[in-house]
DNA sequence: GTTAATTACGAAAACGTTTGAGTGTTGAAA
DNA sequence: TTTCAACACTCAAACGTTTTCGTAATTAAC
């Protein structure tokens, strides 16, 4: 198990100063040709690589940026991590990313945890836990020892940052419209409770859509799911409200869910209920995932660009962190959505 | 923008030695009880939190650990993050994620990139570039360095280090079986070329489970999708392969699908053939990810424990960083495969 | 009243790097 | 012969910690 070579190594076995090596390495002319040749062989030959860390001390920054996500298992997130390491590997950025776990405590630690010099920046995503709690201390403190930080998708306008959000509402209008254009008159809504932003907002979206229309709003046919943490315990609940209110209402010829898990509930009902898709009934979702991709039929969604989310993200922090201007303004970039139309519709 | 605070500002600003700080932070006895009583409530004060860089750098250890995987959109590889997560920040450790994309060039760029005193070890599954070139040497150069690897899923066995590998061949036999136990007779097999050593390994579970029980091994049953890179171009060709072997043979009454992917292209196959599942065919699949979870009818799995597979190698690697004994003996842990039994047998 | 022990603190080196300022040697112009 | 630039280096401080060793002042022991 070799040692790691530094300067020190290089100088005191070439017999010259540490200084002559950091700057023969970076080919500077104060050092003469010869000396820089024998130096830069003898460093290949033994595989030098500075030391990131001391680099990081001396110019107090860590070329990293922190990403704190809810949960990795979530095709959007994961897609939006996809974005930022693309645009952070192509600007010489790290990545590192941590788990809430939807958890505030644990954001809180993890913040703290990167804060201690571990990172430049921050892009982060809200658990649900501070969504609820409303407590977002954490960030002005790390904003306020003057790191940057870039929200996206789950945000709070009490937090005065840059932003990345996705057109929840108008996504949500474009998949009624969509649904509407297709001569769809009842539109079952599977949504969440209104304290999830992205949820309250698709709902309003849904609403808006109807409103615009010559439809009228029953709201019977929204059904708030009781969602906390584990959603999957929510899911038998889920599916027995939907068929109770199919049958209620025998006339609903189409549904649009705020997620692909509350479809794919919807779409075991159907199956169950032997109700053809879209023959009978069509099916939308929110999220361009996985399970949309592969259902059968497969489920026409509205795609938030996810990646692109990332890519946005980390594009305005770097912006920010090579920018010697400390107080250039906060923006909010506004990622709009796309119906990706598929079988099921 | 206020800046961090440091040992030094502290000490100026008191009027005592950086030592005199540090020790009374840390609650040292050779301090005097009033002065450290003063110094803390001022460190509380400014909220002081020591600079990990400059930590690292005295300590040369980061507590961190890297992860590079071939893609985090994969649920088997985003379970295996969690379960990384939750040793390493149970043992104080930092977890940073990088992504190959499936590149051997990406692969060994982040393999440097994080080397470079970044992290204390690696946690990585090769890409499927550096398994076909079967190019190793940026592995055994950070291991000559002296930092630990430990090798998940896809490994090599012509790299001497820390491994866990699931049990790709007993998951596949078990599977077969559980078919052959429902009275299935003729099991279609989807899986991969043999270069993808899980894919091979998987199909030589499903042949050893026909020859140990009665059935005799039909060649035509098994389809070896020609899969680079991009899955899903190669799933038309699948399904219409699907189709043909489907009318070829109706005697056959189960399908076991390598992973998930498959299964959904079989699925979609079944429900346009109108041939109920599982009543007609059977059909299982490697990998319990979101798809089986949430398709209908339910997909009966076979189960990586693929947190699991993450806290084993977190665990290892921990072990090892924390070990003094330099050579201990690499090991290799096997993780067992289980069969989730759901609708869909 | 000398010596020894104790208390409470400070100085400095170390981790690996960068960089501006300083130094000694050479050669040439004045 | 002096002066000065050019060259080829070296020194030392700095980044923020930790930690060993040193030391002054006080107290205790004899």
């Amino acid at each position: 198990m070799k040692q790691k070579i530094t300067l020190k190594k290089i100088a005191q076995e070439l017999n010259v100063s540490i200084s002559t090596v950091s700057k023969a390495l970076k080919d500077s002319s104060e050092i003469g040709l010869e000396t820089r040749k024998r130096i830069k062989a003898f460093a290949k030959f033994y595989n030098y690589r500075p030391n990131n860390i001391a680099l990081s001390l001396k110019h107090r920054k860590t070329k990293t940026i922190g990403v704190i996500i809810p949960e990795v298992v979530h095709y959007f997130f994961a897609q939006v991590i996809d974005g930022i390491e693309k645009i952070a590997s192509e600007n010489g950025y790290n990545v590192v990313v941590a788990l809430s776990n939807e958890s505030h405590e644990k954001e809180v630690i993890n913040m703290e945890t990167l804060a201690d010099s571990l990172i430049d920046g921050f892009i982060l995503s809200l658990s649900k836990g501070t969504m609820q709690s409303q407590d977002f201390h954490h960030i002005d403190e790390v904003m306020s020892q003057g790191m940057p930080v870039v929200l996206f998708d789950r945000i709070s306008d009490l937090i005065n940052c840059d932003k990345v959000v996705v057109d929840d509402s108008q996504g949500a209008y474009q998949a009624v419209n969509h649904l509407i254009s297709k001569g769809r008159k009842n539109i079952l809504l599977l949504t969440t409770q209104d304290f999830i932003t992205v949820g309250r907002l698709r709902t309003q979206g849904y609403i808006k859509a109807i409103h615009d229309s010559d439809l009228i709003l029953n709201n019977d046919l929204i059904i708030k799911v009781i969602d906390n943490k584990n959603s999957n315990a929510a899911l038998p609940a889920l599916e027995s409200q939907i068929e109770k209110t199919l049958t209620k209402y025998p006339q609903i010829d189409a549904i649009f869910a705020v997620n692909e898990i509350y479809a794919a509930a919807a779409l075991r009902v159907l199956r169950q209920a032997c109700m053809q898709v879209p023959d009978k009934i069509a099916l939308v979702c929110f999220t361009d995932g996985l399970i949309s991709k592969f259902s059968s039929p497969t489920l026409t969604t509205v795609s938030q660009h996810s990646e692109e989310i990332g890519k946005k993200a980390a594009k305005i922090l770097i912006d920010r962190l090579s920018s010697d201007d400390n107080d250039a303004p906060y923006k909010t970039e506004i990622i709009h959505c796309t119906v990706v139309e598929r079988e099921s519709s």
